[in-house]
DNA sequence: CTGATGACAGTAC
DNA sequence: AGTACTGCCATCA
C-alpha cells in the first residue's frame, strides 16, 4: 500500500457512511490503516472532492468542524439536513449515530 | 526533497 | 469541568 492509498481509502469510507449517520476522524483514520492520523483526514477532507459527504465526519466529543466551508453553523446545517440532529451547542449525540462500516 | 500545516486526540493543570 | 499544551502523521507548497 503507498501512502496516497490513505486518502482513496479515507474518501471510500466516508462515501460508504449512510445517511443520518456521522463518524470521527479518528476512526476513520483507523480503519483507512493509519491510526493516529486523525488531523490528515481533517486535512484529506479540506482538499478533497466536494463530492463526498464530508459534513458526515465529527470529532470524537461529537463538536462539528471549525474548518468547515462556511464554518461550524454550515456544518450543521448540513447534518440536519441528513436527518442528524444537532444541539444548541454545535455537537451531536455520538453515541447515537455513530456509525461502524465493518461492524454494520 | 524539506519544511510547515492542520476539518484531531489525549493528557495535564 | 473547562482550558491549554503536546503528540501524530499524511498532504501541500
Amino acid at each position: 500500500m503507498s501512502a496516497a492509498d490513505f486518502r482513496q481509502e479515507v474518501e471510500a469510507i466516508v462515501k460508504s457512511i449512510p445517511k443520518g449517520r456521522v463518524m470521527t476522524y479518528g476512526q476513520i483514520a483507523a480503519i483507512a490503516g493509519s491510526p493516529g492520523a486523525a488531523r490528515i483526514v481533517g486535512g484529506i477532507a479540506h482538499y478533497g472532492d466536494s463530492d463526498i459527504a464530508w459534513h458526515r465526519i465529527v470529532n470524537k466529543r461529537g463538536a462539528l468542524a471549525s474548518g468547515y466551508p462556511g464554518g461550524r453553523l454550515a456544518h450543521k446545517v448540513a447534518l440536519e439536513k441528513d436527518g442528524v440532529i444537532v444541539s444548541t451547542k454545535l455537537s451531536v449525540k455520538i453515541k447515537d449515530i455513530i456509525w461502524w462500516p465493518k461492524l454494520n
